[in-house]
DNA sequence: AGCACAAATGAAAATGATTTTCATTCCCAT
DNA sequence: ATGGGAATGAAAATCATTTTCATTTGTGCT
């Protein structure tokens, strides 16, 4: 396995919390970090296993990775200019609960996310 | 510009409405039809442009592609054996629409997935 | 210090979806 | 029939991401 080079981390951070692999790269570059383009996408993959950052996709299917908070939320995401609102989901956990019971399926967890366009767009 | 193939449609309607480029032109092939990926490529961008169909993103960045206005449902997957049931999700659609409604987004969309282990695993 | 071995790194090649190019074929109105 | 625009698809180009693999670095041990 591989840990995550702790300065993948700290561009993120700088670039708002929210960026590609290929724009964590860029950046490092032009700040004169020597690093390869893979350890960038090993260390946010990385990232992503310790759940340190979450991961979405933009339109065109690049992965964007941002920081998030420790609290399992869920997303609302603009199609248009990516931006991001966290929601609460509590009627999904429910929802998950009650179907894998009725499914008999244990271990369960989920995924959800809600996009569409948003006010500014 | 180009028109949509309506082959492609038709194939997409087989498929439950729900498929990927890729797995359409696969589909077209095992049956024997006589397409070119590019085709396939060109039709569903053209059915995307007239709202027919709407397009979404897989977790690894694969372009899904699905009807509008068909109801869809959503899976529980076994982690463990890949098995999967289909399962209504009224709540989720009312949460999806509510939670958009509340931060002003239109043309709204979700993804939801639950998975687990299944009784059998 | 010197040695052994695991983990980290990155250049280059491989992969896979999607897009572009471009020459060919098809279709339809004259 | 014929000329021109639309449709088609094979092959090449693009681009993000992953894999491979040889090299470097770090760490514990003597």
């Amino acid at each position: 396995m591989s840990r995550s080079n702790p300065r993948v981390l700290s561009t993120l951070e700088r670039a708002g919390g929210f960026a590609s692999a290929q724009e964590v790269y860029r950046l490092m570059q032009r700040e004169g970090e020597s690093i390869g383009l893979t350890t960038v996408y090993r260390s946010l993959q990385s990232l992503v296993n310790d759940k340190i950052v979450d991961v979405l996709r933009r339109d065109d299917g690049e992965a964007i990775y941002r920081l998030c908070g420790d609290a399992h939320h869920h997303h609302l995401v603009c199609k248009s200019c990516g931006d991001t609102v966290e929601i609460e989901g509590g009627a999904i956990e429910k929802w998950a609960k009650v179907m894998a019971e009725e499914h008999g399926f244990r271990d369960v967890g989920h995924t959800a996310e809600i996009f569409g366009i948003c006010s500014k767009c």
